[in-house]
DNA sequence: AGGGCCACTTAGCATTGTAGTA
DNA sequence: TACTACAATGCTAAGTGGCCCT
């Protein structure tokens, strides 16, 4: 197989077909499916149903494990379980930080880029591409198991570059280059000591960290500061006019019930407040926070009248907009001081823009597609909820008058800055910064260099990976075709989840027969395969196609004996996929297939639709294609937005107008010619070409609309930003910027520039993925 | 091998900001 | 000046995958 995919026949979804086709298994029928098409929700609402019973979807596989386990509202013992393990945790991590402090693993040193070569981590294969991390000496160092010539190729081009980089950086950075460490690498700095901070200030917003060395062993940062989180806002109690009726009859509540209230109050409008499983998880949560009295009075959500609290908070939400500007610029200007104050750390003397500095603020939990914890009460996050991690050394983050941090610890093995556990899942979330940091973008370029790596031997794995469809083993022949799948359609590597804790959705590794439907026949096309799952966040993945023989026949192998929920590739899972894919390649994974892809993708589309005498309208339109043809390959959907028809009903009316408009401008061009044929004077000569130069105006304006409405119609269903942001390599995208002069800003919007700077800085135009 | 924990990326939708228009 | 439509940003859920322990 070469490079080339069979992806065109991808097929984003198929309109009403989720609900009507739909083999619906008992077990399933309560599915939700959030696949988008033409359809209101409220059509929609009538493949969803209103109630679910998880407890009878276990395979034969889970229903052991299913024994051992509760099955029961498991967030508070998430809670208890840590409490428990928190001072094993504890003792553990303390060793790994102490360890990796003491025992600093050699380092083996890679074309700037350093390896942790710790007895673990050592790989016969340099992890990084030539040229990865810019450095003077780009010494080569292991030879790679399978070069091929590009490995020869490449690096020149890229190596110049870096060269001239690295020439800047002297100029530019050498008095601020250095930080001040704990640890001094081989170049010294401690000059900067004293004049250092100035300079950093306004070198800040240019920091090019990607033309800096990287750390030398695992740690991510030498010092960390920061001011710690911003908690959500207290509770503030409902006016006195403002009634909660129970049975008809208004009842006071105590605070704490009243704000859980109102957390459904506000949803009111929104459909799933009448899910029967949101309204009995909220139910359940809300009676935990009443006081006795309150739990005795109200036993029925049915008799609970919350409209005026939900009219209380429309209109306030009113009264917002309704605000003057004054106002208005008042909370921009608040909201902006709490940006500067909180919304920034220190790390390793820059100042880097944090993520989420934001708690979460407390609500009912909306989990998508069909999540079995939807309407839970996720609960107000406190100062003694919250784990720091800062540098020792630092200016420690002060918890809020009156209250303590649940802990202060200084693991510099991690890049979070702040982290508590969430009550729903007891999944702990993360307080990080923005994709612009330094950190982000280092790891950001890494994926993109391991995808460029497996370019390079993706032909040999995939030779591989069909040898094996005729191995004596059922592994490997699971193996080799959840491969091809991941391959060939960008799925996701599927790992297991824990049963009725989550909405059911699967990946590759995960599909169930049920998930498959084979057809030797079809049309005019042989061997066809049918996938209709749901997938991550619960969006329908449903494509039909042709496959090659052997891997239908393996197919049918697979499915002999089993029942529709029984797994497809029962002897497999993403742990054995991956590391079968290790060996393949260092550093390879399941996703990386995806990246590779979508980026792989984009370029050659690109080259593909390339058209010089293109106008930059077309050009930016044949981008968004290339883009769209990755979207689809990666099932990147969106509902269609609420005002698409009436939007593009505006354009088509623009459309028309200028339509008139040019062919008015035509007719004055003609009387303009008329009128100079008889006079031949300069000045109805001015006229004609004045009219001349307005109809082309008017056909540039009349083309870009028309290619506008191309593009919305097309888009109508697909989410490009993904995509964009998360598979495609940046760097394919600057290149061709560069090379068809279409200005940045059109592909990249701010904060996108943000986050690929290092890829706008670096990449020429000749920059090959 | 398998489970649990952890850290981090990827994801779609909701909210907010803003530019263009009436 | 208000409105409106779309783009940008914010939010947080839902994935992936590494590591450690049993």
């Amino acid at each position: 197989m070469s490079g080339e995919h069979g992806h065109g026949n991808s097929q984003v979804n198929s309109g009403s077909k989720g609900g009507d086709t739909h083999k619906h298994k008992d077990k399933h029928k309560d599915k939700e499916y959030r696949h988008k098409d033409h359809k209101k929700d409220k059509e929609r609402e009538k493949f969803k149903h209103s109630n679910s019973e998880h407890k009878d979807h276990s395979e034969k596989k889970h229903r052991d494990k299913e024994k051992l386990k509760h099955s029961d509202s498991s967030a508070d013992k998430h809670r208890e379980k840590h409490k428990e393990k928190d001072k094993d945790k504890e003792k553990r991590r303390e060793e790994k930080i102490r360890s990796s402090h003491v025992d600093k693993p050699k380092k083996e040193k890679e074309n700037g880029y350093v390896r942790d070569t710790s007895p673990s981590a050592i790989k016969s294969e340099p992890e990084e591409d030539n040229g990865f991390y810019p450095s003077p000496q780009h010494n080569k160092t292991s030879k790679r198991e399978y070069d091929d010539e590009e490995f020869v190729y490449k690096p020149k081009k890229v190596k110049t570059e870096h060269d001239k980089k690295a020439k800047k950086r002297k100029h530019e950075y050498e008095d601020d280059e250095e930080d001040e460490d704990i640890k001094p690498k081989k170049k010294t700095k401690d000059k900067k000591g004293t004049e250092g901070k100035k300079a950093k200030k306004e070198e800040e917003e240019k920091w090019k960290w990607w033309e800096e060395e990287r750390s030398t062993d695992g740690s991510k940062w030498r010092f960390l500061e920061h001011k710690g989180p911003v908690f959500a806002p207290p509770y503030e109690p409902m006016p006195d006019k403002v009634k909660f009726y129970y049975d008809g009859k208004p009842m006071k509540l105590s605070a704490p019930a009243e704000e859980v209230a109102t957390f459904f109050a506000k949803m009111l409008d929104h459909e799933y407040t009448t899910k029967d499983i949101f309204r009995k998880n909220f139910f359940k949560d809300w009676r935990k926070e009443m006081t006795s009295e309150e739990k005795s009075k109200i036993t029925d959500l049915n008799k609970c009248n919350f409209s005026e609290m939900n009219e209380y908070f429309k209109a306030q939400s009113e009264a917002r907009k309704q605000m003057s500007k004054e106002e208005k610029q008042k909370i921009k200007e608040e909201n902006e001081r709490l940006l500067q104050e909180y919304g920034f750390c220190l790390m390793d003397n820059h100042k880097e823009r944090i993520g989420n500095f934001r708690i979460e603020p407390p609500g009912l939990f909306r989990g998508r597609g069909d999540h079995p914890k939807m309407g839970m009460l996720k609960r107000r996050i406190r100062p003694e909820d919250i784990i720091i991690n800062c540098s020792k050394d630092s200016k420690h983050p002060k918890p809020p008058p009156g209250t303590k941090w649940k802990e202060v610890r200084h693991d510099n093995k991690v890049t979070w800055l702040a982290s508590w556990t969430e009550n729903i899942q007891g999944s702990i979330k993360y307080i990080m910064l923005n994709p612009s940091s330094r950190i982000k973008g280092e790891k950001d370029w890494q994926k993109y260099e391991t995808a460029r790596r497996l370019k390079k031997c993706v032909d040999r794995i995939r030779n591989q990976y069909r040898d094996d469809w005729k191995s004596k083993e059922m592994r490997i022949r699971q193996r080799a075709v959840a491969l091809y799948f991941i391959d060939k359609l960008a799925l996701r590597a599927g790992n297991e989840k824990e049963e009725g804790e989550t909405a059911d959705t699967v990946g590759c590794c995960s599909l169930r027969v049920e998930h498959i439907k084979l057809y030797p026949k079809m049309d005019d096309q042989e061997y066809v395969v049918e996938f209709d799952f749901l997938g991550k966040d619960s969006i329908r993945y449903y494509n039909k196609i042709p496959v090659e023989k052997r891997v239908f026949k393996n197919l049918q192998l697979f499915l002999e004996n089993k029942q529709p929920e029984d797994d497809l590739f029962d002897r497999l899972n993403t742990s054995i996929l991956n590391k079968h894919l290790q060996e393949l390649m260092d550093g390879l994974t399941a996703k990386v297939f995806r990246t590779y892809n979508a980026s792989i993708t984009l370029q050659q589309q690109l080259k593909e639709l390339a058209c010089p005498d293109d106008s930059l309208p077309a050009k930016i339109l044949s981008y968004n294609r290339a883009n769209r043809a990755v979207a689809i390959l990666c099932n990147h959907q969106r509902a269609p937005p609420k005002t698409f028809e009436k939007s593009m009903q505006n354009l088509q009316t623009k459309i028309d107008e200028k339509q008139n408009q040019l062919s008015a401008a035509r007719k004055q061009l003609k009387a303009a010619k008329a009128d100079h044929k008889a006079s031949h004077d300069d000045k109805s000569k001015k006229a004609v070409e004045l009219k001349r130069k307005a109809i082309q105006r008017i056909e540039e304006q009349l083309m870009k609309l028309q290619v506008q409405a191309t593009d919305r119609e097309e888009n109508k269903q697909i989410a490009l930003g993904t995509s964009k942001l998360n598979y495609l390599d940046p760097r394919i995208s600057v290149a061709w910027c560069k090379k068809w002069d279409v200005p940045i800003e059109k592909i990249y919007n701010k904060t996108q520039r943000e986050k690929f700077a290092w890829a706008i800085d670096m990449a020429e135009k000749d920059y090959e993925f």
